[in-house]
DNA sequence: CTTATTGCAAACGTTTTGCACGTTT
DNA sequence: AAACGTGCAAAACGTTTGCAATAAG
């Protein structure tokens, strides 16, 4: 079970050998280089969690209240980010997404439904199980999410459930 | 691999057993038995698939176009019958959820990334393990959901992908 | 006759877009 | 100088809500 317990927090790169990535990716596509776009990605390696548009918007006012940066453009770059695979996206239903940074392997998610706290895992055996399900129904597998929902030990606690 | 090909399309129960429990709920919470209910749950059982509010909100019109049913109807109506566990919600980030006839053996989800095909199929050795993950995490588990994203075998064909 | 339900339209929260202006290359 | 990116405000989108009228128990 050492498998679930490892620490999934931790990004497996350096801030500037991702922010090199960001910048190659950019030169690639013909896009430019700007400081918003950097606070953004600065914002999604410093803290390291799961975040809404709206709360990453409000890190990336707080990390420069100088720079009058809008919603939008945090949407924009998110977009950008994500169709470059540099983030990902966990979606909850009618109240949004949430992105995380993607440079950490591969893993899952467990979400308390009491305090919305996410917690990440990663099962072997069941991503090698997900590819041989697609395989078997004649799909390529491009994509996966699984996410489990229940109780956290906390909330338990505070209500014995 | 047999567990995968089980035909999850096929409610497991008739309409009229359906309709009967529908009833039963609204009775034990004092709820009441209306026209647009029925269309709405008909319509579902009918048309077995996966569908957006709007969509199962045009099926209802076209199945009575003299009823002039409304949209929160149907809106109300399905988180109704998902509070009772009658029908079952897949969420698509902000491109909102779409809803099933929930009376079927728990199943997971395939989806064509191309044309939207949704394959349902069961993995057993998955299911146990989710629970396992969840107990080793402390968590306890109230619900969980996999989706695996790919090109469907048609798909697939058309530029031999 | 009481209470729940309906359709409508307005409100809501999230995400996208058009545009004139700014910045990067 | 050319092309892309920005902030802003407006629009779009899916969903929810307040309300007066209606239907079910």
């Amino acid at each position: 079970m050492d498998e679930l317990i490892k620490d999934f927090s931790k990004p497996k790169m350096s801030y500037d050998a991702l922010l090199d990535e960001f910048k190659e990716i950019l030169r690639k596509n013909g896009l430019k280089y700007t400081k918003q776009r950097e606070l953004i990605l600065k914002a999604l390696y410093q803290n390291s969690g799961h975040f809404s548009p709206e709360v990453l918007y409000q890190l990336v006012q707080e990390e420069d209240p100088d720079m009058n940066i809008g919603i939008a453009t945090v949407y924009r770059t998110l977009g950008l980010l994500e169709d470059e695979g540099l983030v990902s996206s966990l979606s909850f239903g009618s109240q949004g997404k949430k992105y995380e940074l993607g440079t950490k392997e591969h893993h899952d998610h467990i979400i308390c439904e009491r305090c919305g706290k996410i917690v990440e895992f990663c099962d072997e055996e069941i991503e090698h199980k997900q590819e041989t399900i697609a395989q078997s129904l004649g799909f390529s597998m491009t994509d996966h999410s699984m996410k489990i929902y229940g109780i956290c030990p906390e909330c338990r606690k505070e209500t014995n459930t």
